[in-house]
DNA sequence: CTGAATTGTTGCCTGTTGCAACAAATCAGC
DNA sequence: GCTGATTTGTTGCAACAGGCAACAATTCAG
C-alpha cells in the first residue's frame, strides 16, 4: 500500500540500511577492511569504524585471522588494515520447491553458498495445499536443529504457479491449486514466525542462477528452464522482474515458426516431451532418454543432427524475438536440456546472427548446471537478498 | 563506476532525500498540510515542520490560500490543516527534440506541466552534430528570458539514435551521426552549466507519455510510436527501462507472421508507409495521405478495411510476443498511426484472445494524443523526474 | 634510521529526526 | 453559548548518526 518512493528516512533506519551496505559489500567483496570499506561506500573511516563495531557485536562479522593464500597481498606503504568477513552461519535461509513430482529444500548461509539441501519424491497433484506446504517445510526444519531455529532469517517457497505481488496463488494447474493464500498457510505453518516469499518456480530460478554467478549481477539477463515446459525470469541489475501479473519471462507459450513454416508453440517446438519424440520418431527408439539422444547428437548422428538442427533454430528464434523487447545482456539455459545447447551453440548463433541486422547486439548464451534445487536454492536467495536489503525487519 | 546499492547514507543526504520525498508526495497529491506529508511518509510532524520551512525559505512550495473548488473539504473535528502545493514556476525544465524533418522544444513547469513548446522544420541528415545541437539549444533558449535562466534545472535531450547509458551516440543513421559524445556537446552549448540527459526518442516518448497519465505510473507500460518505423519503450513503476544497450522495447524489427502467412518485419507490416502502399494499392488512389485513409476506414470501405484488418492481425501478434516476455499491464500507441487503433480496437482484441489461452492476463491497451511534441516532453520530464529524485545536485 | 603513507581510534561538532507537551482551531452535543 | 473531543502546528529537549580533525600505530622505501 506504501509507496516506497513515498517513504522519508529516519536516523534509525539510517543506520540500518548503511549496516546492511556494509553487509552486502562484504557480500560481494569477501573481505574488506574498515578503511576500504568507507571508501566503498562513501562513508568517512570512523562511521565505518562504528557500523563494524556493531556488526561484529551483532555476530554478522569477524576479523579474519590468517591472510588469504591466493592473493598474497602486495606490499604497500602505510599501516596494513585488519580485514573483515562475514560469519558464514551466524544466520541462515530456507528455500523449499514444491513441484509436480518432487519436493526440493535448500539451506544457505550469510554468504549465500548452498550448506545442505534435500529432495524428496511428492505426488503433486494429489496433495491439498497445507498438506504440502506442511510436508516441505517439515523436510526443510527437520534438518535444522533446535538449537540452530531462531538463527533462521526467512523462508522462500516456490511453485509452479501464476502468483501475485503477495504470493496469492491465482491458479496452479500442474498442483491443481487455486485461489490459496499461499503465504497465510506458510506463516501458520512455521515453528516461529518468519519472514516469508512466495515465488514463482522459474522466477526463483532466475534468481538462483543470478545468486550462482557475479557477472550477471548488473545488467538484464535472461533465465529459460527448459523442461517438458520452457518457463523463465528475467533479472534487471540483480532484481527479478516479475512483470504485472508474475509472467515476465514466461516464453512457453510464445509463437515460433517450427520447421515446417507453421507457427507453433515454443515449448511444443524445443520442450523436452517434443524433442524427445522428434527424436524417437527419427531414429526409431521406441522410447528414448535424454541421455541417448544427446550420446547421439555427440556422435553425428543424422536423425539426432537433425533434430538438434530444428532445436537450435527454434531456440535461436526465441532468443531473437525476446531480444528484440528486453535487450539482455546475457541468456542463462537451464533445466535438463540445457546440456545439449553447447552441443549446437554454433547453429544456434549461426541462426541468430541470420535473423538479426548485424549493428544489434546480441546477448551472450551460456548455461547453467542446477544440481535439481535450482528453485528452492532460488527461494532462499530471495530472502538472502531481502536480509541485505534495508529492510532487515523483525518479522512478517 | 560506483553502485549506487553500494553508497551509504548521510545525514546531510538523508535531508536531501526526505526533501525530495516532500516534493514527490506534493507533485502526486498535489496539495497537503504538514500533518497529512508526515502521515504519508511516515514522519513526524515535527519534522515535516522542519522540511516544509526550508521549502518555504527555497521558494519551491508555497501556501494554498483559497480552497480548493472541486473538493470542498468534507467537515472534521479538529483544527484544520494549513495546505501547502508546489510553486508551479520555482523552477522549469527544458527539453528538446533533434528529429529528421523537424526540432522540437518543450518547457515544463515544476509541476510537469506543459508551459512552452515550439516546432521548427530541420533537415536532420544535413546537419553536423554540434550545429544540431547548437541551433535545437538555441531554439530552446531563445524563448527563456536571460532573468529566467537561473531557474532552469536540466535539458533532456532525445536523438533518433541507438545510446549507451552515458547519453553517448553509438549510431544514428537516420541523422548520420556515428561515435557523438552528445553529453558533451551539450554541456558545451548549454548557456549555463546544468544536469543533462540525452535519451532515444522513443524512450523519451515513453517518460513523456506515463508523466502524463498518472495510472501508468505504477505498473509496466509499453509504449509503442507508430510512425513509418515502429519504435517502443518501457516504462517500469514509472521509471524507464533502458534494456542493456537502450534497446527495450524496439520491437520495430520484431518478425510477424503476415497475411500470407510468412516472416516479416513489423514496421514493413504496420509502419506508415507500409500501410498507406497497401492501401493505394488496394484503394487505386496514387499517393494518398493518412487521413484519406483513416477516413476511408472509417466510413468501411472495402479496401480500407481489408487494410486495417492485416494492420490489427499485425498489432495483435506483436502485442501477444511482447506480453508474453514483459507481461505489461498498460500498452499506450503513440505518433500519426495511432488514430487508427480504436476503428480496428474489436478486432485487435478478437486477435489477441484468439491467440492467447483464456487464462493469460491481457494487458488494456490505449491511445496517447501527442501533440507532435511528445518526445520533447518526455526528455524534460526526464529532468525532472531526476529533480524529484534524491539526486538534486548542483550540476554535471 | 628517517620520512612518507596508510590505518584505526578518539573527542567534538553539526545536523536530523523523534518525543512529549502545549497552544490553537475546529466540530459535536448539550 | 459553552464544554469536551479531536486534530494541527510549534517548541524545546533528547537521541543518534555521520563528518572532521588530530593522534598514535604500523608498515614501506630509501
Amino acid at each position: 500500500m506504501s509507496d516506497p518512493a513515498l517513504t522519508a528516512i529516519s536516523p534509525s533506519r539510517l543506520r540500518q540500511s548503511n549496516e546492511a551496505a556494509v553487509l552486502r559489500a562484504l557480500h560481494r567483496f569477501g573481505r574488506l577492511s574498515r578503511a576500504e570499506l568507507a571508501r566503498k561506500l562513501r562513508l568517512n573511516r570512523s562511521s565505518s569504524g562504528h557500523i563494524i563495531a556493531a556488526l561484529l557485536a551483532s555476530g554478522l562479522v569477524r576479523e579474519t585471522a590468517e591472510e588469504r593464500p591466493g592473493r598474497p597481498a602486495p606490499p604497500r606503504a602505510g599501516r596494513p588494515g585488519i580485514m573483515f568477513e562475514l560469519v558464514p552461519d551466524a544466520v541462515f535461509f530456507l528455500g523449499v520447491e514444491i513441484g509436480v513430482e518432487h519436493i526440493a529444500t535448500a539451506e544457505i548461509d550469510l554468504e549465500a553458498r548452498l550448506v545442505a539441501h534435500q529432495v524428496e519424491p511428492f505426488a503433486g497433484a494429489a496433495v491439498a495445499p497445507e498438506a504440502a506446504i506442511g510436508q516441505a517445510l517439515g523436510l526443510a526444519f527437520r534438518a535444522v536443529g533446535a538449537e540452530r531455529l531462531g538463527r533462521c532469517e526467512g523462508v522462500g517457497v516456490s511453485l509452479p504457479a501464476q502468483l501475485d505481488p503477495g504470493g496469492f496463488v491465482r491458479v496452479a494447474p500442474l498442483l491443481r491449486w487455486r485461489e490459496v493464500d499461499t503465504p497465510a498457510l506458510v506463516r501458520r505453518a512455521l515453528p516461529v514466525p518468519l519472514p516469508v516469499v512466495v515465488e514463482n518456480d522459474a522466477n526463483s530460478f532466475a534468481i538462483g542462477a543470478t545468486y550462482g554467478r557475479r557477472q550477471a549481477r548488473a545488467g538484464v539477463t535472461l533465465f529459460l528452464v527448459l523442461e517438458t515446459g520452457v518457463g523463465g525470469g528475467i533479472v534487471i541489475d540483480g532484481v527479478l522482474f516479475r512483470g504485472a501479473h508474475g509472467l515476465a519471462g514466461e516464453i512457453g507459450h510464445m509463437a515460433v515458426p517450427g520447421p515446417d513454416g507453421t507457427m507453433r508453440n515454443l515449448e511444443e517446438l524445443i520442450g523436452l516431451e517434443s524433442v524427445l519424440a522428434a527424436f524417437a520418431a527419427r531414429s526409431g527408439v521406441a522410447a528414448p532418454r535424454l541421455e541417448d539422444f544427446l550420446a547421439d547428437v555427440r556422435d553425428r548422428e543424422p536423425g539426432a543432427v537433425a533434430v538438434a538442427e530444428d532445436w537450435a533454430r527454434g531456440l535461436a528464434h526465441a532468443l531473437v524475438q525476446t531480444a528484440r523487447v528486453i535487450d539482455p545482456d546475457h541468456v542463462v539455459l537451464g533445466g535438463s536440456l540445457a546440456p545439449l545447447y553447447p552441443l549446437v551453440a554454433a547453429r544456434v548463433s549461426a541462426h541468430v546472427r541470420a535473423m538479426q541486422e548485424p549493428s544489434f547486439p546480441l546477448p551472450a548464451v551460456s548455461t547453467h548446471d542446477a544440481p535439481g534445487i535450482g528453485a528452492a536454492f532460488g527461494a532462499a536467495c530471495m530472502l538472502h537478498q531481502r536480509y541485505l536489503s534495508l529492510e532487515r525487519q523483525p518479522a512478517v
